[in-house]
DNA sequence: TCTGGGGTCCTTCATCCT
DNA sequence: TCTGAGGATGAAGGACCC
């Protein structure tokens, strides 16, 4: 970063953007309210319009609660592969404003313009640039934040929203963080805001006026990175590329199980979905780890390191399942099943050769895999032992 | 009200090594 | 040879984000 220079950062966030995607093919649910989400009885809210959100439904709602609130709202099953394609696109249309472009989900991203605005004039217009070409060129609606820090023009798009444009200057940066509530921050959840709460603090003002050591004691780390925010001090560069960590797949259960068998046709189901994946990404993973969520919601996790890094199934479903014996009895019926592939190293540099020749079978099946899957549909290929997979512990909507 | 699925980052604790 | 301190690393869990 330039010493001295005001950067110029935009975040760009869709609004409502399944539902915005889904009315494209469904123009007549325009001022209806609609939710896109699983319509079975654990699932949660993906997205809401605003006349549902003016209801009191939100994203993350269990649909349970969002159908009491909104019990009019049309209910759309999200449609698979549709949402990436458009994000695609809108991160098409952002890298012919500025290459850095820093994408943080599908649907929003972070653009330093500070080298675009003589080409293309101040930021206010760039941002009202990309707004219109989403909406004439995709259709989609976007609110924009802008300010010389990218903390702070998130906080401007989320208060710009829907379908707006919020500008905050440097000199005007402080006045207005210190009008907002705590929860505004970015890192602010649900605990950190009750810690605070209990400390007294319910608003950025109040936050940048406790002494740091005060919120070091109670948050750590946190804390501080809090107190930094709530002065507006956010340097953080608008980052282009971003290395993957992990890779990962769960699943709830319909009902919880109990039954060792059906956990385990589940962690090999798992483990296939998480090697195709890395397969894909070109990753190999150092290390594996299970993921159970109990009856109570409680969550436990357990992680081994691979003798070898590895993208095989064969052996990401090896190391899972070992963790699973080592768990021995369980104390309560199992709600969710989850695999993740940690330590992730370039599938070309660290793969190293077992001695055991089966592995090698393994992996030349796993490709062929790979490719039988890339020609035919989803689904058209699976191990044996999971075709017949009991369909009563599976969610309805589970494609078989 | 009753909680998906994909991630990242941080803290704490245990263990190993020097 | 024993012991303790402190760093590095791995494992587990929690909070947060979209």
């Amino acid at each position: 970063m330039a010493q001295g220079k005001v950067r110029a950062i935009l975040h760009v966030d869709m609004d409502a953007f399944f539902v915005s995607v889904e009315l494209l093919t469904r123009p007549e649910l325009a001022g209806e309210q609609v939710i896109v989400g699983h319509p079975g009885e654990r699932s949660v809210v993906l997205s809401a319009s605003y006349e549902c959100r003016a209801l009191g439904v939100k994203s993350a709602m269990p649909m349970a609660v969002a159908m009491r609130m909104a019990p009019h709202a049309v209910v759309i099953p999200p449609t698979q592969g549709l949402y990436s394609a458009y994000s695609a696109r809108i991160m098409e249309i952002f890298h012919q404003v500025t290459p850095l472009v820093e994408q943080l989900s599908v649907d929003e991203a972070f653009l330093d313009v500070t080298g675009s605005i003589r080409r293309l004039g101040p930021p206010e217009a760039i941002g009202e640039m990309i707004r219109a070409r989403l909406r004439t060129e995709l259709g989609l609606p976007a609110s924009v934040g802008i300010a010389a820090s990218k903390f702070v023009a998130k906080v401007a798009s989320t208060r710009a929203k829907p379908d707006g444009m919020l500008v905050i200057r440097p000199e005007q940066t402080l006045a207005y963080l210190h009008t907002l509530p705590v929860g505004a921050l970015w890192g602010v959840g649900a605990k950190t805001a009750l810690v605070l709460r209990e400390m007294g603090i319910t608003t950025v003002a109040q936050l940048a006026h406790t002494p740091q050591n005060t919120l070091s004691r109670r948050l750590g780390a946190t804390g501080i990175h809090l107190y930094n925010l709530a002065w507006g001090r956010d340097d953080r560069s608008v980052e282009t590329e971003r290395e993957e960590k992990s890779i990962g797949a769960e699943e709830t259960f319909a009902i919880d199980i109990w039954d060792d068998e059906a956990l385990r046709r589940e962690i090999l189901h798992l483990g296939h979905r998480v090697a195709t994946r890395l397969r894909e990404a070109e990753k190999v993973a150092g290390v594996v780890a299970l993921k159970l969520r109990y009856s109570d919601f409680s969550t436990l996790s357990r992680s081994r390191t691979l003798p070898y890094p590895s993208n095989a199934a064969g052996d990401l479903v090896a190391a899972a399942e070992g963790l699973f014996e080592k768990l021995g009895r369980r104390p309560q019926a199992v709600r969710l099943v989850g695999i993740r592939a940690e330590k992730l190293a370039d599938a070309g540099g660290g793969m190293q050769l077992s001695i055991d020749p089966r592995d090698d079978n393994w992996r030349q099946t796993e490709a062929t895999m790979d490719l039988i899957r890339s020609r035919f549909p989803a689904g058209a290929l699976r191990p044996a032992s999971l075709l017949e997979r009991g369909q009563k512990e599976k969610k309805p909507d589970q494609p078989s």
